[in-house]
DNA sequence: CGTCCGGCTGAAATCGGTTCCGAGAATTAG
DNA sequence: CTAATTCTCGGAACCGATTTCAGCCGGACG
């Protein structure tokens, strides 16, 4: 690897030049710029971006934090962020939690001695006490993704989803069920408990009286909604009507293989909505009920607060709270 | 930041010292790794990776450069690989080509610039010259996954894909199938060249002429699922039986989609095989003949492929192919 | 008792760019 | 034609940690 004493020596002139060249930067005459250029390209130099990045204290990289990169919705995240920064110049280092709270703060630290420009995160424990404490006396620009914390001042881009939870639970209600069941993240995190708010309070609203025993909490995956759905169909009074609620592939797969193998039929036996649309739901026969939002909006509005943030010095707080709409399909469009 | 000098100043001893400490070298007497370690909580020191990997000339940093994070079989090779170099001590930058072949090298001049200690790769094009040329001069470790290049003495961990394209395609010969079609996708990638050279091969072999117009090359996505699908069944006489060959959920699901909605009837009017399994395929009614492959042995392989050369100086040139197993379900299991 | 050896420690060089500062050259103004 | 100003460009310090090297000290050995 060719360094910039190297290309200086070669073309004669000191590394300063070489880096005024470079960084295109002024006052730099034509001759000299040529003779560089040309040494430039007869060694093939490219800078040494860690060498860089520690005399100017920016590493031109940004750290993305994620909760489940198997969860499609998130992966289209992480799809968007990473082409995005590329394009404007930055890195990305991606750490993913697999929804474990104790990876949360050893990532946000190591991400720290990365130097890391921003941080990009969706933490698998948005309550944990470690984490506020950390981030209340960060300096670090960090925007949230789907994540609330207890700390003021920091940004976040939100999805509705005590709003979309109201409005699917009164769709089961208003096609007559009573028994309703909601299988849901943990609430650790923030769409979980938004999700569960929405639904128990929508219950209340309409004299329906919850039961807790239908409410699970753990984290998504296929053996997750396989064992819950198992659990919730082998209470003695099983419900009518279920919300698959861990925005995940996994966990709906894991309902749907329970729910077939039990002989359980969508559209008489029980009526079944997930929290989050996806192939498998919309060319599921029939096709499943979801709330759906637009995730590269979500995504890109993450992206571009990442970036004003690094380009100005504009700490400047913000919360983006995004809709989520109910999409009825067959599964649940049938009178109890 | 706590710097590592005002760790040194603060203990009362020299800087060299500290960093005896914290990389826990011997020759350090009990007292002043005591008032060192004192030092270092006090003031919350955490070293600063940039400068250590300046220093060292390692940066604790792997590169990953793959095709499309939205695949889910991607999304969980990235899952598995991240989390084992983590734990390792690397930190992952990831690199996304969105199949596009103009962002691989790019990419892996990048990485080099990053000063990143290996990478693991599957480029969009792997037959590229100007890609071939830079990794045959390049002296950082590289694996590749399910990509090969023409230079010699790159790494690599393949699936069988041949193979597997020769079992599928007999078993829909056997079926009685003769007009056989194959979406697949672009050339430039391993799988799909083994695919597509398995379902030639196999056809010849068994005296069935080739109907060339009923194989495509694209990049996978819904949209093109779905036109490549409705292209097939425009055609004057349309097959009998597709395979979808792109490992791939999203064009699977613009198959289907097209399908549904030109009413035509898995099981009896066509036979419908996928190239790569998933909830979608399995849960799908009928569920979908589809090759399965043991994902996360081939991550794993991969990763720990890679943190060998990182430990040892052992630049042992190896290829590693991994079979791929047919699995017949309602889609296929038919007789014409 | 003197020399040698080994353990412990700090000063200084180093990794590879970047930036500050000042010198000399070139240009412009008076 | 001289003085003031601007433009170029090189030398050296610097970012923060690591490593080499040499020195100091105490103990062991002859």
């Amino acid at each position: 690897m060719a360094t910039i004493r190297e290309v200086a020596q070669r073309a004669g002139v000191s590394p300063a030049s070489v880096t005024r060249v470079i960084g295109g930067y002024p006052n730099v005459s034509e001759g000299l710029r040529e003779r560089v250029l040309e040494a430039v390209n007869a060694v093939g130099y490219k800078p040494d971006l860690l060498a860089a990045g520690l005399r100017r204290g920016i590493s031109h990289t940004v750290g993305v934090i994620i909760n489940d990169i198997l969860n499609p919705a998130i992966a289209q995240m992480v799809d968007i962020i990473e082409s995005e920064l590329r394009t404007s110049g930055y890195g990305v280092i991606l750490a993913n939690s697999n929804g474990d709270p104790a990876n949360d703060l050893p990532s946000l630290l190591l991400l720290g001695q990365r130097r890391v420009d921003a941080i990009i995160a969706s933490f698998a424990d948005d309550t944990a006490e470690d984490l506020a404490a950390h981030l209340s006396g960060s300096t670090i620009p960090i925007v949230l993704l789907d994540r609330k914390t207890s700390v003021a001042g920091v940004s976040a881009v939100l999805t509705d989803h005590y709003s979309a939870s109201c409005t699917l639970t009164e769709h089961l209600l208003e096609m007559g069920h009573t028994k309703i069941a909601l299988i849901n993240g943990d609430p650790s995190g923030y769409p979980s408990r938004e999700r569960s708010k929405g639904f128990l309070d929508t219950l209340r609203k309409n004299g329906v009286s919850p039961q807790e025993a239908f409410q699970l909490s753990h984290r998504g995956s296929e053996e997750f909604g396989q064992s819950a759905t198992a659990d919730i169909f082998s209470l003695p009074s099983p419900p009518t009507a279920l919300i698959v609620g861990n925005g995940n592939t996994g966990a709906l797969a894991g309902a749907l293989g329970e729910i077939r193998s039990r002989g359980i039929v969508l559209g008489r036996d029980l009526a079944l909505a997930a929290s989050e649309d996806g192939p498998l739901a919309s060319l599921h026969t029939p096709p499943i009920t979801t709330l759906h939002r637009d995730i590269s909006d979500f995504a890109l509005r993450a992206t571009r607060l990442t970036l004003q943030y690094l380009s100005k010095e504009t700490r400047h707080h913000s919360e983006i709270l995004l809709p989520m709409y109910l999409v009825v399909l067959e599964s649940t469009n049938w009178r109890l």
